[in-house]
DNA sequence: CGCATCATTGAGAACGTTCTCAATCCAAGC
DNA sequence: GCTTGGATTGAGAACGTTCTCAATGATGCG
């Protein structure tokens, strides 16, 4: 007669199985295998070889029961497709392999109900912690939700005031400055900015909607340098670039800083079209600066369109180095971020936060860097 | 006297939570939530009640324990920074969330071992089943275990001879021929294909290593139409299309084939050395097929390097449609392959699998769109 | 009225781990 | 020899669900 239980042939082994052939009970098996509690030298071994004939490998999901530790992450974003979240992704699923987590990844399309969704599904699985670029700057209950239940939440690469969250984030604000500056430094004094902002276009509360496609902002705040905190919905990261910006034109003596300001809205305009509607002015920027990789793309289709050359007809700059942006003909010169540093950060300041004990939240500021290449020259008509 | 185990305040509401606020046994409240087995009206509608009053969601972890389903697909691509990948990832997680079921991304860069690493990790969280883009085409046995074991497997992008799954991919043969042939059209004769294979160099297996730094492809055996099962290991879809370029090129009675062929290894070889060293031959190539969108920045990158102007003096095609190639001057024509759709079939492929029976692997094979733009031209010595 | 059928319900097992706790054993110290 | 203490071990509970099964009550039919 057969010990009865014996295991089927077919079915993965488990623990009893191990513990049986290794004739111990199930918690040596796992004190040995997980290597808490004591075991002796011969009982370890038994189990190790007895673990190895079977190929056990242990179901994580019974552990996960237990321990309350999924060893996974939750990852956040708006779109794996724009360059600089691809290279984001890419940071946090490497970092967090190397630290022996996993990543669920989500997308919202810059879409606060789909976040919302996203933090429900995510939790419902028990992610350990989440990295998210939200959506939206105030909307972020659902966030504070998980991070007051005990489900850590790092904001990435955009802030959220009211949120007791760690953070990661470049300085927007004086990079933009800084881009800016070199095209005033080179004689530019019509300078645009193009940008997509959140889901709704900016602007006081009760703003009628314009009747231009794009809606310029609303003049800055006193105080230039703090992004007024009562603003609607767009992005903190979209306005501390715009306020960067606005210093940069004021710090050179312009004063009229939204004569060349266009923001559209994600989904809705195209980047292409606010350029378009700015080389047609009378007086139209002789340089443009644009927030990210995809909207310089919308920048230099409608200069090409306009017949314009760059850099001897329209000088550009933008925010992130794609590859295409070291290739193509004139090389463009960018703000770089250190997009997979990004993602790198967040996953450990997050487990840092999932392993250790709660306190005031930390915001982590990387550098980026200014790359000079060939699309910046002098304004045409400054000879 | 209270009650005992009432639920203190902090803890997340469970299923005996819900039961006893709705006066019912837990396997009525896991009934009448679930939505199985029979459950009177007035049953229902307390439960439900109560779980609302309660916050209640189930814990995944646990049901899936039971159930032997998680819901959650791997995801295991070479690299999401890859534009082509991005999309193909942008599609499995939309498809994938549409269905209820959650992504877990890996990234191999195109080395096995990482990949086997995935399976291992995925395997042991359970997931119902795997999408894998595989980075080789004879090194399968983790995902052939996979499959065997329960955990269905749906190739992406490339084709694993000895593996009994199903795939999506294009038909990239095919592609690679038209696109050629239209540059055989255009009047060119010299026309390279530049590419990236896998992580070795590729000849016979007793090749002793070429002098140059990129090697050249042994001669296409007999049957132009079936590449060598027996190669060595770069995946299918590069192989695919270098024997499409063969294809055209013997078409139109060219029968020197591999003069302007140039392959590099993964993270060995630059694209654009390999496109500078066939511009600096004494009889340079007049046209150039890359093999994906990354290798064609390269080629731009080495023709700009080298004084040419595109498509005047140098014509270019590529793989994929990635954005800068409608926004760059000039317009690169390009074989659009459907991102979206390839990750989105896999998904509905894997989850027919996962839900339904066994069977004779499928194998989708989705449409290219060859988009013409600027970048082909009659070759310069023409005229 | 007796019996079969059906809807509804709850008790308890099951999933595969980890954790708590008490029991056992052995050597050392008094 | 008896006690102390540490190392080692196994029994059984726990995690939060779903599933199996038997029990109950109501209904319909002959």
């Amino acid at each position: 007669m057969t010990t009865n239980r014996r295991k089927p042939a077919g079915r993965p082994a488990t623990l009893p199985d191990v513990a049986r052939e290794a004739g111990v009970s199930r918690s040596t098996a796992s004190r040995a295998l997980a290597g808490y509690g004591s075991v002796s030298p011969d009982a370890r071994e038994r189990v190790r070889a007895a673990a190895e004939k079977l190929g056990y490998r242990a179901n994580q999901l019974a552990r996960s029961m237990i321990t309350g530790r999924t060893h996974t992450l939750g990852a956040i974003v708006a779109d794996i497709q724009n360059p600089f979240f691809a290279g984001v992704t890419r940071g946090i699923t490497d970092a967090a392999r190397a630290a022996g987590y996993q990543v669920l990844l989500a997308n919202t399309d810059e879409d606060v109900a789909a976040e919302r969704a996203a933090v429900k599904m995510l939790r419902d699985k028990h992610v350990d912690g989440l990295i998210v670029a939200p959506a939206a700057t105030t909307e972020t209950g659902h966030l504070a939700a998980a991070h007051a239940a005990g489900c850590p939440v790092v904001l990435l690469d955009r802030q959220a005031p009211g949120l007791p969250a760690d953070s990661v984030t470049v300085d927007n604000h004086g990079a933009a400055q800084d881009a800016v500056r070199r095209l005033l430094v080179a004689g530019h004094r019509r300078i645009a900015l193009v940008s997509l902002l959140g889901t709704a276009p900016v602007g006081t509360p009760a703003d009628t909607p314009g009747t231009a496609p794009s809606t310029a902002l609303e003049a800055a705040p006193a105080d230039p340098a703090s992004p007024d905190p009562a603003s609607p919905d767009p992005v903190s990261t979209g306005l501390e670039r715009i306020e960067g910006y606005r210093a940069a034109l004021r710090e050179a003596g312009l004063t009229d800083t939204d004569t060349y300001l266009r923001t559209g809205t994600f989904h809705r305009e195209d980047p292409a079209d606010l350029t378009a509607e700015l080389l047609s002015l009378s007086e139209p920027p002789t340089a443009v600066f644009a927030t990210d990789s995809m909207i310089a793309l919308g920048v230099l289709s409608a200069a090409r369109d306009h017949g314009l050359r760059v850099p001897e007809h329209l000088s550009v700059v933008t925010f992130d180095d794609t590859d295409w942006a070291r290739a193509v003909r004139p090389r463009i010169s960018v703000v770089a971020q250190p997009v997979q540093e990004l993602g790198a950060r967040a996953v450990h300041s997050l487990i840092t936060r999932i392993e250790g004990t709660a306190g005031t939240p930390e915001h982590i500021v990387l550098d980026t860097e200014f790359i000079e290449r060939e699309s910046i020259a002098s304004p045409p008509d400054a000879s």
